[in-house]
DNA sequence: ATTTTCAGCGTACACATGTACGCACAAAGT
DNA sequence: ACTTTGTGCGTACATGTGTACGCTGAAAAT
Protein backbone atom coordinates (compact mmCIF):
# COMPACT_ATOMS: atom_id res chain seq x y z
CA UNK A 1 0.00 0.00 0.00
CA UNK A 2 2.88 2.27 -0.64
CA UNK A 3 3.00 5.42 -2.64
CA UNK A 4 4.68 5.50 -5.98
CA UNK A 5 6.27 8.09 -6.54
CA UNK A 6 4.30 9.96 -8.82
CA UNK A 7 1.51 9.27 -6.81
CA UNK A 8 2.73 10.92 -3.79
CA UNK A 9 3.95 14.19 -5.60
CA UNK A 10 0.11 14.24 -7.38
CA UNK A 11 -1.07 14.08 -3.89
CA UNK A 12 1.16 16.97 -1.91
CA UNK A 13 0.18 18.96 -5.00
CA UNK A 14 -3.28 18.45 -4.76
CA UNK A 15 -2.83 19.58 -0.79
CA UNK A 16 -1.11 22.83 -1.90
CA UNK A 17 -4.44 23.57 -4.22
CA UNK A 18 -6.46 22.59 -1.47
CA UNK A 19 -4.79 24.51 0.75
CA UNK A 20 -4.73 27.34 -1.24
CA UNK A 21 -8.48 27.36 -2.14
CA UNK A 22 -9.43 26.91 1.65
CA UNK A 23 -7.93 29.86 2.77
CA UNK A 24 -9.29 31.99 0.23
CA UNK A 25 -12.52 34.19 1.65
CA UNK A 26 -14.03 37.52 2.06
CA UNK A 27 -11.03 38.86 3.84
CA UNK A 28 -8.45 37.12 2.01
CA UNK A 29 -8.07 36.67 -2.01
CA UNK A 30 -5.68 35.23 -3.77
CA UNK A 31 -3.62 37.77 -4.58
CA UNK A 32 -2.99 37.90 0.01
CA UNK A 33 -2.37 34.73 0.33
CA UNK A 34 1.32 33.71 1.23
CA UNK A 35 3.11 31.16 0.29
CA UNK A 36 4.26 29.99 3.82
CA UNK A 37 0.92 29.78 5.01
CA UNK A 38 -0.36 27.92 2.25
CA UNK A 39 2.62 25.55 2.46
CA UNK A 40 1.80 25.43 6.10
CA UNK A 41 -1.51 24.27 5.95
CA UNK A 42 -0.86 21.93 2.65
CA UNK A 43 1.77 20.55 5.58
CA UNK A 44 4.81 20.83 3.90
CA UNK A 45 8.08 22.78 4.32
CA UNK A 46 7.94 26.30 2.98
CA UNK A 47 11.06 25.61 0.47
CA UNK A 48 8.86 22.09 -1.33
CA UNK A 49 6.55 24.53 -2.62
CA UNK A 50 9.21 25.03 -5.82
CA UNK A 51 8.93 21.93 -6.41
CA UNK A 52 5.41 21.94 -7.83
CA UNK A 53 5.29 25.60 -8.71
CA UNK A 54 7.52 27.95 -9.98
CA UNK A 55 5.48 30.89 -7.93
CA UNK A 56 2.56 31.87 -6.36
CA UNK A 57 1.43 33.05 -9.78
CA UNK A 58 1.75 29.80 -11.46
CA UNK A 59 -0.52 28.44 -8.32
CA UNK A 60 -3.02 31.23 -9.34
CA UNK A 61 -3.30 30.41 -12.70
CA UNK A 62 -3.80 26.45 -11.86
CA UNK A 63 -6.33 27.49 -9.71
CA UNK A 64 -8.10 29.86 -12.31
CA UNK A 65 -7.95 26.69 -14.41
CA UNK A 66 -9.46 24.37 -12.01
CA UNK A 67 -12.37 26.76 -11.07
CA UNK A 68 -12.66 27.67 -14.79
CA UNK A 69 -12.91 23.58 -15.38
CA UNK A 70 -15.52 23.11 -12.48
CA UNK A 71 -17.61 25.77 -13.68
CA UNK A 72 -17.79 24.78 -17.14
CA UNK A 73 -18.77 21.46 -16.54
CA UNK A 74 -21.46 22.56 -14.26
CA UNK A 75 -22.78 24.80 -17.42
CA UNK A 76 -22.68 21.90 -19.38
CA UNK A 77 -25.24 19.71 -16.58
CA UNK A 78 -27.41 23.20 -17.34
CA UNK A 79 -27.26 22.76 -20.92
CA UNK A 80 -28.42 19.27 -20.85
CA UNK A 81 -31.28 20.80 -18.54
CA UNK A 82 -32.46 23.25 -20.45
CA UNK A 83 -32.26 20.76 -23.88
CA UNK A 84 -34.65 19.19 -21.96
CA UNK A 85 -37.22 22.16 -22.28
CA UNK A 86 -36.40 24.39 -19.62
CA UNK A 87 -36.01 27.76 -20.03
CA UNK A 88 -32.61 29.23 -20.74
CA UNK A 89 -32.68 32.26 -18.23
CA UNK A 90 -34.42 30.59 -15.31
CA UNK A 91 -32.06 27.35 -15.14
CA UNK A 92 -28.83 29.37 -15.72
CA UNK A 93 -29.32 31.50 -12.86
CA UNK A 94 -30.48 28.60 -11.02
CA UNK A 95 -27.65 26.54 -11.48
CA UNK A 96 -25.11 29.74 -10.62
CA UNK A 97 -26.78 30.00 -7.22
CA UNK A 98 -26.23 26.42 -6.51
CA UNK A 99 -22.24 27.59 -7.42
CA UNK A 100 -22.30 30.15 -4.71
CA UNK A 101 -23.78 27.85 -1.98
CA UNK A 102 -22.31 25.04 -2.58
CA UNK A 103 -18.50 25.89 -2.96
CA UNK A 104 -18.00 29.85 -2.55
CA UNK A 105 -14.57 30.27 -3.19
CA UNK A 106 -14.55 28.67 -6.46
CA UNK A 107 -16.55 31.83 -7.92
CA UNK A 108 -14.73 33.86 -5.36
CA UNK A 109 -11.45 33.09 -6.91
CA UNK A 110 -12.36 34.30 -10.09
CA UNK A 111 -14.39 37.21 -9.00
CA UNK A 112 -11.92 38.64 -6.87
CA UNK A 113 -9.12 37.83 -9.12
CA UNK A 114 -11.60 39.56 -12.31
CA UNK A 115 -10.34 43.01 -10.40
CA UNK A 116 -7.12 41.50 -8.69
CA UNK A 117 -3.48 42.99 -9.02
CA UNK A 118 -1.67 40.30 -11.20
CA UNK A 119 -2.25 40.67 -14.71
CA UNK A 120 -1.92 37.15 -15.60
CA UNK A 121 -4.78 35.91 -13.03
CA UNK A 122 -6.90 39.45 -14.85
CA UNK A 123 -6.25 38.10 -18.50
CA UNK A 124 -6.75 34.11 -16.86
CA UNK A 125 -10.18 34.88 -15.52
CA UNK A 126 -11.18 37.71 -18.24
CA UNK A 127 -10.44 34.38 -20.66
CA UNK A 128 -12.51 31.73 -18.57
CA UNK A 129 -15.75 34.56 -18.30
CA UNK A 130 -15.43 35.42 -22.49
CA UNK A 131 -15.36 31.71 -22.53
CA UNK A 132 -19.39 32.07 -21.42
CA UNK A 133 -20.03 35.05 -23.40
CA UNK A 134 -18.89 33.21 -26.43
CA UNK A 135 -20.86 30.63 -25.81
CA UNK A 136 -23.90 32.11 -24.87
CA UNK A 137 -23.16 34.65 -28.17
CA UNK A 138 -23.60 31.76 -30.50
CA UNK A 139 -26.55 30.39 -29.11
CA UNK A 140 -28.13 33.83 -29.29
CA UNK A 141 -27.22 33.53 -32.77
CA UNK A 142 -28.94 30.48 -33.58
CA UNK A 143 -32.25 32.04 -32.24
CA UNK A 144 -31.84 34.25 -35.30
CA UNK A 145 -29.66 37.84 -34.12
CA UNK A 146 -26.90 39.02 -36.07
CA UNK A 147 -23.47 38.91 -34.41
CA UNK A 148 -23.08 42.19 -32.67
CA UNK A 149 -26.32 42.32 -31.24
CA UNK A 150 -25.70 38.97 -29.90
CA UNK A 151 -22.38 40.22 -28.45
CA UNK A 152 -24.19 42.39 -26.63
CA UNK A 153 -26.66 40.49 -24.87
CA UNK A 154 -24.62 37.77 -24.01
CA UNK A 155 -21.95 40.15 -22.12
CA UNK A 156 -24.68 41.92 -20.56
CA UNK A 157 -26.30 38.66 -19.03
CA UNK A 158 -23.15 37.53 -17.72
CA UNK A 159 -22.85 40.61 -16.02
CA UNK A 160 -25.95 40.57 -14.26
CA UNK A 161 -25.49 37.21 -13.59
CA UNK A 162 -22.31 37.83 -11.94
CA UNK A 163 -23.67 41.22 -10.41
CA UNK A 164 -26.25 38.45 -8.94
CA UNK A 165 -23.67 35.88 -7.97
CA UNK A 166 -21.39 39.11 -5.96
CA UNK A 167 -24.20 39.81 -4.03
CA UNK A 168 -25.18 36.27 -3.03
CA UNK A 169 -21.76 36.10 -1.59
CA UNK A 170 -22.29 38.79 1.03
CA UNK A 171 -25.83 38.00 1.35
CA UNK A 172 -27.59 36.12 4.07
CA UNK A 173 -29.78 33.06 3.42
CA UNK A 174 -32.74 34.90 3.84
CA UNK A 175 -32.18 37.54 0.86
CA UNK A 176 -31.07 34.36 -1.92
CA UNK A 177 -34.52 34.09 -3.17
CA UNK A 178 -35.03 37.63 -3.61
CA UNK A 179 -31.79 38.18 -5.63
CA UNK A 180 -32.55 34.97 -7.95
CA UNK A 181 -36.07 36.26 -8.56
CA UNK A 182 -34.07 40.01 -9.61
CA UNK A 183 -31.46 38.49 -11.70
CA UNK A 184 -34.26 36.23 -13.75
CA UNK A 185 -36.41 39.22 -14.38
CA UNK A 186 -33.12 41.62 -15.14
CA UNK A 187 -32.21 38.58 -17.32
CA UNK A 188 -35.76 38.84 -19.36
CA UNK A 189 -35.67 42.59 -19.61
CA UNK A 190 -32.38 41.76 -21.37
CA UNK A 191 -33.92 39.12 -23.42
CA UNK A 192 -37.54 40.68 -24.34
CA UNK A 193 -35.96 44.10 -24.93
CA UNK A 194 -33.35 42.82 -27.44
CA UNK A 195 -36.05 40.94 -28.73
CA UNK A 196 -38.50 44.02 -29.08
CA UNK A 197 -35.39 46.06 -30.79
CA UNK A 198 -35.14 43.21 -33.25
CA UNK A 199 -38.61 43.08 -34.55
CA UNK A 200 -38.78 46.93 -34.30
CA UNK A 201 -35.49 46.74 -37.05
CA UNK A 202 -36.55 44.55 -38.90
CA UNK A 203 -40.08 46.36 -39.93
CA UNK A 204 -38.54 48.50 -41.77
CA UNK B 1 3.76 83.61 3.90
CA UNK B 2 3.89 81.15 7.04
CA UNK B 3 1.38 78.37 7.67
CA UNK B 4 -0.83 78.21 10.12
CA UNK B 5 -0.41 74.83 11.94
CA UNK B 6 -4.13 73.26 10.55
CA UNK B 7 -3.17 74.72 7.29
CA UNK B 8 0.20 72.75 7.62
CA UNK B 9 -1.72 69.59 8.79
CA UNK B 10 -4.40 69.77 6.35
CA UNK B 11 -1.43 70.15 3.66
CA UNK B 12 0.27 67.12 4.79
CA UNK B 13 -2.51 64.95 4.99
CA UNK B 14 -3.74 65.66 1.25
CA UNK B 15 -0.21 64.70 0.70
CA UNK B 16 -1.06 61.44 2.16
CA UNK B 17 -4.15 60.81 0.21
CA UNK B 18 -2.79 61.92 -2.95
CA UNK B 19 0.16 59.90 -2.88
CA UNK B 20 -2.43 56.81 -1.89
CA UNK B 21 -4.27 57.68 -5.03
CA UNK B 22 -1.49 58.11 -6.87
CA UNK B 23 0.04 54.50 -5.87
CA UNK B 24 -3.12 53.25 -6.94
CA UNK B 25 -3.00 51.47 -10.65
CA UNK B 26 -3.62 48.20 -12.63
CA UNK B 27 -1.49 45.96 -10.69
CA UNK B 28 -1.92 47.99 -6.81
CA UNK B 29 -4.80 47.83 -5.17
CA UNK B 30 -5.55 49.84 -1.90
CA UNK B 31 -5.27 46.49 0.37
CA UNK B 32 -1.68 46.00 -1.44
CA UNK B 33 -0.57 49.10 -0.56
CA UNK B 34 1.90 49.92 2.68
CA UNK B 35 2.27 52.62 4.83
CA UNK B 36 5.52 53.27 4.36
CA UNK B 37 5.37 53.63 0.54
CA UNK B 38 2.83 56.00 0.79
CA UNK B 39 4.35 57.78 3.36
CA UNK B 40 7.60 57.87 1.73
CA UNK B 41 6.22 59.47 -1.15
CA UNK B 42 4.07 61.44 0.73
CA UNK B 43 7.42 62.85 2.02
CA UNK B 44 6.85 62.48 5.67
CA UNK B 45 8.60 59.99 8.21
CA UNK B 46 6.19 56.38 8.59
CA UNK B 47 5.27 57.23 12.10
CA UNK B 48 4.14 60.64 11.34
CA UNK B 49 1.32 58.71 9.42
CA UNK B 50 -0.39 58.24 12.73
CA UNK B 51 -0.93 61.75 13.46
CA UNK B 52 -3.62 61.80 10.60
CA UNK B 53 -5.09 58.71 10.38
CA UNK B 54 -5.29 55.73 12.77
CA UNK B 55 -4.22 52.62 10.24
CA UNK B 56 -4.77 52.04 6.95
CA UNK B 57 -8.31 51.34 6.99
CA UNK B 58 -9.20 54.87 8.21
CA UNK B 59 -6.89 55.92 5.01
CA UNK B 60 -9.31 53.50 2.90
CA UNK B 61 -12.01 55.23 3.92
CA UNK B 62 -11.26 58.74 3.45
CA UNK B 63 -10.16 57.78 0.07
CA UNK B 64 -13.91 56.31 -1.03
CA UNK B 65 -15.86 58.98 0.57
CA UNK B 66 -13.71 61.41 -1.50
CA UNK B 67 -13.44 58.99 -4.69
CA UNK B 68 -17.73 58.84 -3.94
CA UNK B 69 -18.31 62.31 -3.98
CA UNK B 70 -16.27 63.23 -6.43
CA UNK B 71 -18.35 60.48 -8.45
CA UNK B 72 -21.59 62.35 -7.38
CA UNK B 73 -20.44 65.50 -8.42
CA UNK B 74 -20.09 63.82 -11.64
CA UNK B 75 -23.51 62.68 -11.36
CA UNK B 76 -24.97 65.73 -10.53
CA UNK B 77 -23.81 67.86 -13.77
CA UNK B 78 -25.18 64.36 -15.97
CA UNK B 79 -28.78 65.44 -14.60
CA UNK B 80 -28.43 68.26 -15.66
CA UNK B 81 -27.44 67.48 -18.73
CA UNK B 82 -30.44 66.05 -19.51
CA UNK B 83 -33.15 67.44 -17.91
CA UNK B 84 -32.14 69.96 -20.40
CA UNK B 85 -33.74 67.48 -23.22
CA UNK B 86 -30.93 64.86 -23.48
CA UNK B 87 -31.17 60.93 -23.19
CA UNK B 88 -30.95 59.76 -19.90
CA UNK B 89 -28.97 56.69 -21.16
CA UNK B 90 -26.13 58.12 -23.56
CA UNK B 91 -25.44 60.96 -21.19
CA UNK B 92 -24.79 58.65 -18.23
CA UNK B 93 -22.97 56.18 -20.05
CA UNK B 94 -20.80 59.25 -21.78
CA UNK B 95 -20.05 60.86 -18.04
CA UNK B 96 -18.80 57.51 -17.19
CA UNK B 97 -16.58 56.92 -20.02
CA UNK B 98 -15.03 60.22 -19.26
CA UNK B 99 -14.19 59.67 -15.73
CA UNK B 100 -12.70 56.48 -16.73
CA UNK B 101 -10.64 58.33 -19.28
CA UNK B 102 -9.58 61.44 -16.76
CA UNK B 103 -9.10 59.86 -13.88
CA UNK B 104 -9.04 56.55 -13.44
CA UNK B 105 -7.71 55.77 -10.17
CA UNK B 106 -11.00 57.45 -8.78
CA UNK B 107 -12.82 54.64 -10.60
CA UNK B 108 -10.26 51.99 -10.23
CA UNK B 109 -10.32 52.12 -6.04
CA UNK B 110 -14.60 51.39 -6.59
CA UNK B 111 -14.04 48.95 -8.84
CA UNK B 112 -10.96 47.24 -6.57
CA UNK B 113 -12.20 47.73 -3.37
CA UNK B 114 -16.14 46.48 -4.11
CA UNK B 115 -14.30 42.93 -4.54
CA UNK B 116 -11.40 43.88 -1.98
CA UNK B 117 -9.90 42.05 1.07
CA UNK B 118 -11.17 44.91 3.50
CA UNK B 119 -14.66 44.87 4.77
CA UNK B 120 -15.42 48.34 5.72
CA UNK B 121 -14.15 49.08 1.99
CA UNK B 122 -16.43 46.85 0.96
CA UNK B 123 -19.57 48.29 2.72
CA UNK B 124 -18.56 51.97 2.16
CA UNK B 125 -18.08 50.88 -1.67
CA UNK B 126 -21.23 48.84 -1.86
CA UNK B 127 -23.17 52.09 -0.02
CA UNK B 128 -21.31 54.95 -3.26
CA UNK B 129 -22.94 52.12 -5.93
CA UNK B 130 -26.36 51.68 -4.07
CA UNK B 131 -26.89 55.66 -4.10
CA UNK B 132 -26.69 55.52 -7.72
CA UNK B 133 -28.73 52.60 -7.48
CA UNK B 134 -31.35 54.01 -5.54
CA UNK B 135 -31.33 57.49 -7.20
CA UNK B 136 -31.70 55.71 -10.30
CA UNK B 137 -34.64 53.65 -9.20
CA UNK B 138 -36.35 56.94 -7.63
CA UNK B 139 -35.99 58.45 -11.68
CA UNK B 140 -37.27 55.21 -12.95
CA UNK B 141 -40.30 55.17 -10.22
CA UNK B 142 -41.54 58.37 -11.70
CA UNK B 143 -42.28 57.28 -15.01
CA UNK B 144 -44.20 54.94 -13.96
CA UNK B 145 -43.01 51.90 -12.62
CA UNK B 146 -43.19 49.95 -9.40
CA UNK B 147 -41.00 49.46 -6.91
CA UNK B 148 -39.42 46.62 -7.69
CA UNK B 149 -39.13 46.72 -11.68
CA UNK B 150 -37.64 50.00 -11.02
CA UNK B 151 -34.84 48.89 -8.60
CA UNK B 152 -34.23 45.83 -10.95
CA UNK B 153 -33.71 47.95 -14.00
CA UNK B 154 -31.38 50.62 -11.82
CA UNK B 155 -29.46 47.26 -10.42
CA UNK B 156 -28.82 45.90 -13.91
CA UNK B 157 -28.44 49.21 -15.12
CA UNK B 158 -25.30 50.43 -13.33
CA UNK B 159 -23.97 46.48 -13.47
CA UNK B 160 -23.53 46.90 -16.90
CA UNK B 161 -22.05 50.68 -16.54
CA UNK B 162 -19.89 48.98 -13.76
CA UNK B 163 -19.12 46.40 -16.28
CA UNK B 164 -18.54 48.75 -19.07
CA UNK B 165 -16.28 51.08 -17.06
CA UNK B 166 -14.01 47.69 -15.86
CA UNK B 167 -13.43 46.87 -19.75
CA UNK B 168 -12.42 50.15 -19.95
CA UNK B 169 -9.65 50.37 -17.47
CA UNK B 170 -8.34 47.62 -19.48
CA UNK B 171 -8.74 48.39 -23.42
CA UNK B 172 -7.32 50.56 -25.93
CA UNK B 173 -7.96 53.94 -27.17
CA UNK B 174 -9.22 52.18 -30.54
CA UNK B 175 -11.51 49.97 -28.75
CA UNK B 176 -13.31 52.78 -26.04
CA UNK B 177 -16.21 53.70 -28.88
CA UNK B 178 -16.95 50.43 -29.53
CA UNK B 179 -17.33 49.49 -26.00
CA UNK B 180 -19.16 52.94 -25.39
CA UNK B 181 -21.67 52.07 -28.41
CA UNK B 182 -22.66 48.48 -26.76
CA UNK B 183 -23.00 49.42 -22.93
CA UNK B 184 -25.53 51.84 -24.63
CA UNK B 185 -27.30 48.96 -26.96
CA UNK B 186 -27.51 46.99 -23.33
CA UNK B 187 -29.13 49.68 -21.82
CA UNK B 188 -31.40 50.36 -24.04
CA UNK B 189 -32.26 46.37 -23.93
CA UNK B 190 -33.20 46.65 -20.62
CA UNK B 191 -35.05 49.67 -20.57
CA UNK B 192 -36.99 48.51 -23.94
CA UNK B 193 -37.45 44.88 -22.34
CA UNK B 194 -38.91 46.65 -18.91
CA UNK B 195 -40.79 49.03 -20.70
CA UNK B 196 -42.74 45.74 -23.19
CA UNK B 197 -43.11 43.53 -20.15
CA UNK B 198 -44.69 46.48 -18.35
CA UNK B 199 -47.48 47.01 -21.47
CA UNK B 200 -48.19 43.48 -21.64
CA UNK B 201 -49.23 42.78 -17.84
CA UNK B 202 -51.20 45.89 -18.03
CA UNK B 203 -53.34 44.72 -20.83
CA UNK B 204 -55.18 42.28 -18.24
C1' DA C 1 23.64 -4.42 -6.64
C1' DT C 2 24.71 0.05 -7.86
C1' DT C 3 23.69 4.41 -9.41
C1' DT C 4 20.65 8.12 -10.44
C1' DT C 5 16.79 10.98 -9.54
C1' DC C 6 14.20 14.03 -6.96
C1' DA C 7 10.42 15.30 -3.28
C1' DG C 8 10.93 17.24 0.98
C1' DC C 9 13.45 19.37 4.92
C1' DG C 10 16.20 22.63 7.79
C1' DT C 11 19.04 26.39 8.03
C1' DA C 12 20.00 30.88 6.86
C1' DC C 13 19.69 35.40 4.86
C1' DA C 14 18.15 39.78 3.20
C1' DC C 15 14.40 42.53 3.21
C1' DA C 16 9.95 45.00 4.06
C1' DT C 17 6.45 45.75 7.03
C1' DG C 18 3.71 48.06 11.15
C1' DT C 19 4.38 50.53 15.11
C1' DA C 20 6.06 51.80 20.07
C1' DC C 21 8.82 55.37 22.24
C1' DG C 22 10.91 59.62 23.13
C1' DC C 23 12.83 63.96 21.38
C1' DA C 24 12.79 68.50 18.89
C1' DC C 25 10.84 72.65 17.84
C1' DA C 26 7.59 75.85 16.14
C1' DA C 27 2.85 77.51 16.66
C1' DA C 28 -0.92 78.57 19.86
C1' DG C 29 -2.47 79.72 24.25
C1' DT C 30 -1.76 81.95 28.66
C1' DA D 1 7.62 85.91 28.65
C1' DC D 2 6.28 81.35 29.74
C1' DT D 3 3.82 77.15 29.09
C1' DT D 4 1.25 74.00 26.53
C1' DT D 5 0.22 71.58 22.44
C1' DG D 6 0.99 68.70 18.76
C1' DT D 7 3.29 67.70 14.08
C1' DG D 8 7.06 65.43 12.49
C1' DC D 9 11.43 62.75 13.02
C1' DG D 10 14.81 59.04 14.13
C1' DT D 11 15.71 54.92 16.31
C1' DA D 12 14.56 50.39 17.33
C1' DC D 13 12.24 46.07 17.41
C1' DA D 14 9.49 42.06 16.51
C1' DT D 15 7.44 39.69 12.90
C1' DG D 16 6.48 37.81 8.39
C1' DT D 17 8.02 37.29 3.90
C1' DG D 18 10.36 34.85 -0.45
C1' DT D 19 13.95 32.00 -1.57
C1' DA D 20 19.02 30.21 -2.09
C1' DC D 21 21.71 26.23 -0.71
C1' DG D 22 22.92 21.72 0.61
C1' DC D 23 21.49 17.46 2.64
C1' DT D 24 18.65 13.08 3.22
C1' DG D 25 16.41 9.01 2.01
C1' DA D 26 13.63 6.39 -0.69
C1' DA D 27 11.87 5.26 -5.19
C1' DA D 28 13.30 4.41 -10.00
C1' DA D 29 16.60 3.27 -13.39
C1' DT D 30 20.59 0.88 -14.65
Amino acid sequence: MSKSRIEQKEQTRRAIIDAAISQLSEEQSFASLSLREVTRQAGIAPTSFYRHFKDMEELGLTLVDECGLALRQIMRKARKQFEEGGSVIVTSVKIFMEITETSPNIFRLLFHERSGTMRSLRTAVDREIQYFIVELTDYVQTVGYDKVSAFAQAEAMVAIVFNAGAELLAAKASQRKEIEKRAIMQLRYIATGAYTLHIAKSKF
